[in-house]
RNA sequence: CGAGGCGUGGCUCAGUUUGGUAGAGUACUGCGUUCGGGACGCAGGGGUCGCAGGUUCAAAUCCUGUCGCCUCGACCA
């Protein structure tokens, strides 16, 4: 490709809606253009790259034994209606009519359609197991796309569906897939780690989720400092700590205590550490109230929370709610509470003579225990783990760091098939559920996280594997016939080596063109100035490392072939 | 969806308070000079001021409505 006649313009200034890096050096590279929020063109340098990162996914689903097909992108409402998640999908799921009325919508994900599909197609052990999987346009109507290609509308994804006669056929899938994640995202030159992850309601440890590293990750991920454990903050769990052990039971105080209404107001005020006080919060889970308890110096993870109580929708009860219920906002506490279900983090058992809302205004206990003050419905995990506490594994502390979910892989076992019917009849005739897992990357997403852990100030530094162009030939002076020749002929020699060159033959100033080479982040650089006239040799320099060599031109040629991966 | 903010050439923005018929930088075109890290001079082209109503002799500017976009919170590849 000649940079004179590439679709691509680069820009000085940064768009003013674009926030984070991969999304700022994608739009200066002129390698997307926004159609509306969330919505995007892949321009051919972009393209290019996303094609590389889907050769890829390709190589690595086939060597796992799966069967690449393509699957509509409208579907017929029907068959989300069959799942029932017409309904549980919400204003994400993108609906349309068409011109007769008839619902459909623009599929976010594939469940529905592939089980349909494999059960109208397999109906023996024979066929047993299939993956398969496709490269394809989906469509989530998100609240808030944000951050260019990280969170878009329409997004380009991979999703591998697998289909095993048990929940040992199931395993054996998930573990190939696992592995072939983590070959894909090695090959992207990602520095990634697999976590735990939550498998919503499911439940079970069903889900891992693959994390590039980036400080600008909307994702927590929490990690073993010494053993192998690694899970999302999600799901992250940590032993429980109790508070006051071996301290005698104490008699119960009633308290005066205006204006304490948070943890820190009626720790002060009572002169004790936030780890001694109870914090009672009433939750609305669908239609009905909770009131959950936790450690004063710990947070609800409302994901765990979500999960225990099986429910669609949950938020903090509005005050009116909580009032109705008779009781008092800002001053909550287990005690004397019987009609609403008390649900405690597993810590608060643990926890001797602690501090606690009154139940009335302006009044907190003090020496509250539970099992003899209050009784407790049902006591599990429900924090949030915080870097710095113990490995529920080990023991050793825990780290946090950040990350950008580039892949999922998810055990469904037989949540879709028994709903949509997807059977086959074992050996001995008998009908059987096909045990599900569904595995999905997204394209656009590995790319910029790639963009993200690969940049510095001057722009993108592509890894050989996924970088749009390999080489970037520049002449220093376009009207020096000399420089010209010798840069055309390098350019020809690149193409018949098949490597992916460019040859920077724009009448632009030598400052221009290494600051567009350094921005669209070429691997590699030819550059063709004094010094190839005067000693016939070329200056060859790698993006990443900033190293410079000075070969002549078959040992530059040589080198790019060997570097390119081109023999 | 809740809370803030912004819509003016491709991009970054000024002009809006105080109404008078649109400007800068950058990018683009032509000519000349320049040529190893975003050169300079001269001459050009390009904007229904998001959209629709309204007020006014006159609206980018004031009023009403509407659409779009961005940022902060709960969900996902």
């Amino acid at each position: 490709m000649r940079a004179s006649r590439l679709f691509v313009s680069t820009m000085r200034e940064v768009p003013a809606e674009a926030e984070i890096i991969s999304h700022k050096l994608m739009l200066r590279a002129g390698m997307i253009h926004k159609e509306a929020a969330g919505i995007y063109t892949y321009l051919p340098l972009a393209w290019r790259s996303m094609k590389k990162i889907m050769q890829i996914i390709r190589e690595e689903m086939d060597a796992a034994g799966g069967q690449e097909l393509f699957m509509s992108t409208a579907h017929p409402a029907e068959i989300w209606q069959q799942s029932g998640r017409w309904q549980v999908y919400g204003a994400e799921l993108w609906r349309l009519q068409d011109r007769h009325g008839r619902d459909f919508c623009l599929a976010p994900t594939h469940e529905e359609m592939i089980t349909l599909n494999v059960k109208n197609i397999a109906r023996s052990y024979r066929q047993l197991p299939q993956l398969l999987y496709q490269i394809q346009t989906k469509f989530r109507d998100e609240r808030r796309p944000r951050f260019g290609l990280m969170r878009g509308r329409e997004f380009i994804m991979k999703d591998l569906y697998s289909f095993d006669r048990d929940e040992a056929g199931l395993d054996a899938s998930y573990q190939a897939m696992y592995q072939a994640y983590s070959n894909i995202f090695h090959r992207c030159g990602l520095r990634f780690r697999p976590v735990e992850a939550d498998s919503g309601a499911i439940g079970g440890k069903g889900s891992h989720e693959f994390m590039a590293l980036a400080e600008s990750g909307e994702a927590e991920i929490l990690y073993c400092t010494s053993c192998d454990y690694a899970a999302s903050s999600e799901i992250a769990a940590t032993p429980p700590q109790g508070t006051g052990s071996g301290e005698e039971l104490k008699e119960v105080e009633d308290v005066y205590t205006p204006d304490c209404i948070t943890v820190e107001d009626v720790a002060n005020f009572l002169g004790v550490t936030p780890d001694r006080v109870v914090k009672t919060m009433c939750y609305q889970a669908d239609d009905r109230l909770v009131l959950v308890l936790i450690r004063g110096d710990r947070q609800i993870n409302e994901i765990k929370l979500k999960n225990i109580l099986d429910c669609f929708e949950l938020q903090f009860a509005p005050d009116e709610a909580i009032r109705a219920a008779g009781l008092v906002p800002g001053y909550l506490g287990p005690v004397g509470v019987k009609e609403i279900k008390i649900i405690a983090d597993s810590e608060v058992p643990l926890m001797v003579n602690h501090e606690c809302g009154g139940g009335r205004e302006s009044h907190h206990f003090l020496n509250i225990n539970p099992g003899r003050d209050y009784q407790i419905d049902l006591v599990d995990d429900i924090r949030l783990v915080r870097g710095g506490e113990p490995c529920p594994h080990c023991g050793k502390a825990l780290a946090m760091a950040r990350g950008i979910e580039v892949g999922q892989v998810f055990k469904l076992h037989t949540k879709y098939s028994k709903v949509l019917g997807a059977r086959y009849a074992d050996e001995n005739g008998q009908e059987k559920d096909m045990v599900m897992g569904c595995y999905g990357i997204g394209v656009g997403r590995t790319m910029a996280a790639v963009i993200e852990q690969n940049h510095d100030d001057g722009g993108i530094i592509w890894p050989m594997a996924v970088a749009p162009y390999q080489v970037i030939v520049i002449p220093v002076n376009d009207r020096d016939p000399e420089l010209m020749t010798l840069a055309e002929k390098l350019y020809q020699e690149l193409l018949r080596q098949k490597i992916e060159a460019v040859l920077d033959d724009r009448p632009e100033r030598p400052g221009v063109k290494f600051n567009d080479a350094d921005l669209l982040g070429y691997p590699f650089r030819v550059t063709i100035g004094k010094k190839a006239k005067e000693e016939q040799l070329l200056e060859l320099k790698e993006r990443a490392t900033g190293e410079v060599r000075f070969l002549p031109f078959t040992e530059t040629v040589e080198f790019l072939k060997q570097v390119t991966g081109n023999k």
